[in-house]
DNA sequence: ATTGTTTGTGTAATCAGTTACATATTGTAT
DNA sequence: ATACAATATGTAACTGATTACACAAACAAT
């Protein structure tokens, strides 16, 4: 039924088609609950439904503006109500504008129905949102209330421009970049190591060894030039979910915080989806490295038994 | 622009109305923020777009079922896009029933700036999720988990099992409960004190005294009979959010846990709507009142300084 | 009293999705 | 080899909303 893959995938650009997804379920829900009631009633109904269901009498702009709809979509329902007997119509006599609508009778003998549906939907999303750590009900609220402070347009607009002036980026790996991966790697271990056949095939072949089995490669541009590249891994190891490695950073672009971004984008992104267990190996001849990770709060294990003879510090952390 | 208030008095039954007037407003900010970027994307192509970003062949179905939609949609917007120049269809020669969709060059160009609309957004999206306490998107994806789980209509179902072989409900105020409500509160009054003007007074004017200030009663109905009241009112000292008062059971109708369950219910409204600091004020001689109030953590405060004769104590709770 | 603006309603077209159904291919079980 | 089921696409109609625009009543300012 859900497809939560592909939003993790997307990230949060999808938001709206996510909304939209979860709307229709929601709705779809609503339609066979109010069946269950034996309630004449369109879920799309209700807001109108609610607001006169004590005899209240309303004109048809006044409920738009009360349930945050248009007033078209309101005369819509009001017809649809008016037809199906449960709703009447009238011109005010004061105001020949308006068009006042209130519940007939037979629509208020449904009110008693509808409040004991209204109870137990409360306290079935009552329970649904003990579930949760994260109550939907109020977090609708609260993005709301912050969209309402500074639009989402905003914020993307003073994203933009902090980016436009920030000369180092980081971004998802993407093929165009697979020469200054293997070149940024090559060098840091030919500093200090030979070029192993193996590294020399796990490096040219990125997509089998590391995306192809759900690992992700992060890359910081310095005016959209590659200067600086970290992968993550899903760790073979069952203690661990994300193994970091592959971390280079050009020697000349070194010493201006680029590796430090590079590698607290990793980070979040770690955090995002849900790894929080995370573990790397590394010598201890690499001191720019080694600081950073200290730094992030990586701690040293103890015993270090790698397949990688280079290796002779291993690491891990807990976000 | 938003209306909370609505919502804020239909309660999660409105759940759908709410979560499409959200969608709405973010595919509205969506629609901006494409036009920020130059970029001839209509938001509603991002899923297809995202899929094929890096030159993927996929089938219409296999798309649609992918961004969870339906393949008539998806059909609509491979359409669109050919249209636009972006993607290209043709059959699959092995299986001739297939549709292969994939971008067109000019689809594929776009794929950079995209990618930097995708950046900032995402950065923005995580500025606002820092500011909320609840993280909208986690709890989309809960709550999805949650329904697959066990549908909201299987949950309602169950609430309605429950509720219709419980002989007590609680239920909000209505104007047919205004007689139990004032001769519940009279009786206790008149068994240990009498009942003075300013009682009838502000028992008969429910409306004025309680609802209109934002207070809220609650009635529990034994079998659909009001056997007991309770009453929560925005509490006029500025150290509290909300008082309660007006608490009565009807005599024969003690000892059953009827009272209990109704005072539960009014400390859960309490913390739904947000108010944590709650008051009251009673006497000693009521003892079971005062037992349920310590039963559910309210403290008695030193000083008491009441409007009222009959207290003797004032109790307070943190929830 | 007149005129221009605001407000409330109504109509038509559009949008982004859906369901229902038709048609063409492909796979499968006798 | 055939017939039936499953799969992939396509079409038409519908749904629940919107925007754009028309028109009449009420209000406000001269």
């Amino acid at each position: 039924m859900t497809s939560p893959d592909f939003f993790k995938r997307t990230g949060k650009m999808a938001l709206g088609s996510r909304l939209r997804l979860l709307t229709e379920r929601v709705n779809e829900e609503a339609k066979s609950i109010y069946e269950l009631y034996g309630v004449e009633i369109k879920p799309k109904w209700f807001p109108v439904y609610f607001l006169l269901a004590h005899g209240e009498k309303m004109a048809i702009t006044e409920i738009a503006s009360q349930i945050g709809q248009t007033h078209v979509s309101v005369l819509a329902i009001a017809k649809e109500m008016h037809k199906a007997g449960l709703l009447w119509l009238s011109k005010d006599e004061n105001d020949r504008r308006r068009t006042i609508a209130r519940l007939s009778p037979r629509g208020l003998s449904y009110t008693d129905k509808l409040e004991l549906q209204c109870l137990d939907v409360a306290s079935a999303m009552d329970e649904v949102t003990q579930q949760m750590q994260n109550d939907l009900w109020k977090a609708i609220a609260e993005i709301e209330r912050i969209l309402d402070e500074r639009s989402l347009l905003q914020r993307v607009e003073s994203k933009k421009m902090e980016r436009e002036h920030d000369p180092v980026q980081i971004v998802p790996y993407q093929e165009k970049y697979h020469d200054a991966f293997v070149a940024l790697n090559t060098h840091w271990i030919e500093t200090y190591w030979t070029l192993e056949p193996e590294d020399v095939e796990s490096l040219n072949d990125t997509n089998r060894f590391i995306l192809d089995k759900g690992g992700h490669i992060f890359v910081a541009l310095l005016d959209g030039d590659p200067v600086g590249v970290c992968a993550m891994m899903k760790c073979e190891r069952e203690e661990y979910d994300w193994e970091i490695a592959k971390y280079a950073v050009a020697p000349w672009a070194q010493g201006h915080g680029i590796g430090d971004k590079l590698f607290r984008h990793i980070l979040e992104k770690a955090r995002e989806m849900g790894g929080f267990r995370l573990f790397l190996e590394s010598n201890t001849v690499l001191e720019a490295a080694i600081h950073i990770y200290k730094k992030h709060g990586f701690k040293e294990l103890p015993s270090v038994s790698s397949a990688y003879e280079r290796c002779n510090i291993q690491m891990e952390l807990t976000l």
